[in-house]
DNA sequence: ACCTGAACACCGTTCAAGT
DNA sequence: ACCTGAACACCGTTCAAGT
């Protein structure tokens, strides 16, 4: 458990396997059981080995990121909404795919990852070519990306803070359900069936065991619908939003 | 540096004043630089005594999200929608006033604390007899919180993943806008006077310095909007959603 | 160019001991 | 009940040394 796995291969060491090694460690264990050290252990190697091919732990993660996004961006469509649902979907279910990276998405970076720029544009493409400029531009390319990733993000959110206690933080969560106060708690108590462990707050399972697509594509749907309504207000700019 | 920064007090420790204390830290420095030993060194105790009166790191954590996400719930209002964008906003201007906290919001924890508890009854009530039951009510819920706690997380997200490198990072991120490739990325480049710092993916400051107001607004709008056409329609159920 | 190996300054948590 | 103090098994990263 403390050696190298594997005898040091013959084969060097490169970016590409380092980072697909990374990313197939994190799918099994999670980010939590995550280090170099770990890692560099998986492939027979020290750590400062890793580290001098993708040089910080930050760096690596990232372009962990960009491999669970490939191919997300989708074609040309001809209607914007589509191709803004389809977009959606599709960084979903790479998402799915890939669960444990999702808080890296969310949370810790301001986006660096190559191909989330490729996602930028495509958007802007798609966006501006269907009316949307300027500030309306603006608005409508932060809610969806905004909406986007941060929607999945919290459906993929782990279910416990640290390592160790997953099993035992759901427990706790379950437990508290099970005994909320009728005072306090009457709207949730008298919704429980519908609610619990299929609503945000109230549930005890990620989405990475218990998906929520139909809310999801309620809430895509909502939201394109939304923004149609934005935009045609932005081309008769009298009635102002209020 | 490496001493205690104040003489053990002669009051004894108790909860609420390392929860406190915990929540100022990383107000002032950041979550990459938080860690019950320095924590122990603000209050002039070994580490120990920390977990002792809070228990582990993550319990700790959690009640720290709890304390910044106080008096949040909105009180009643006649329309929902007025109360649903009342709840936005207050959620995102507590989480504006400690922008670090957001992390542990949108990715790390699939929420515990007492006051998202509180936050989701009240939801839940507004909903309800607003006339949202069975799916419907699980949908505009879960769209609800899931646009808000993702949006503001992603919004608030700290801009270097990892210790150090923050400016650095900001640099970097600087200097791929300024060298994309026009062939690639024709339509981010034409519309970059309006885009750069202010569009997610394509800014280099976080929100905490550099706050999307006016995108927030109109994201909350839209989501709203578009909820309210997903009410209309589970009204006469002959009329699906595509 | 690629990797070993030791070292540095950290972690969170456990466990015994003091008062 | 509350806290000290030492110890354990980890981290990421730096830096010199090997080949």
């Amino acid at each position: 458990m403390a050696q190298p796995r594997r005898a040091p291969a013959s084969v060097p060491l490169d970016r590409e396997r380092i980072v697909a090694a990374a990313l197939d460690r994190i799918d099994r264990t999670g980010l939590n059981e995550f280090s170099v050290r770990v890692l560099a252990r998986d492939l027979g190697v020290y750590p400062t080995a890793v580290s001098w091919h993708v040089g910080t732990r930050a760096e690596l993660l990232a372009e962990v990121v960009s491999l669970a996004l490939k191919d997300v961006t989708p074609p040309r469509r001809r209607r914007w909404q589509d191709w803004v649902r389809e977009l959606m979907s599709r960084y979903r279910n790479a998402l799915h795919r890939h669960p444990n990276v999702a808080p890296l998405l969310s949370a810790q970076l301001v986006s660096n990852a190559g191909v989330s720029m490729e996602i930028a544009d495509a958007l802007v493409g798609v966006l501006s070519s269907a009316g949307f400029e300027g500030k309306s531009l603006v608005r409508a390319h932060n809610a969806i990306l905004g909406a986007m990733i941060g929607w999945v993000g919290l459906e993929l959110a782990p279910q416990s803070l640290s390592a160790g206690g997953a099993a035992e933080a759901i427990d706790r969560l379950r437990d508290r359900l099970d005994n909320l106060d009728p005072a306090s708690h009457a709207a949730l108590l008298s919704h429980r069936e519908v609610l619990f462990n299929k609503a945000f707050v109230l549930r005890w399972e990620s989405g990475a065991t218990n998906p929520l697509d139909d809310s999801f594509n309620a809430f895509v749907h909502a939201l394109v619908a939304g923004i149609g309504v934005m935009l045609a207000r932005s081309r008769h700019p009298d009635s102002e939003i209020p």
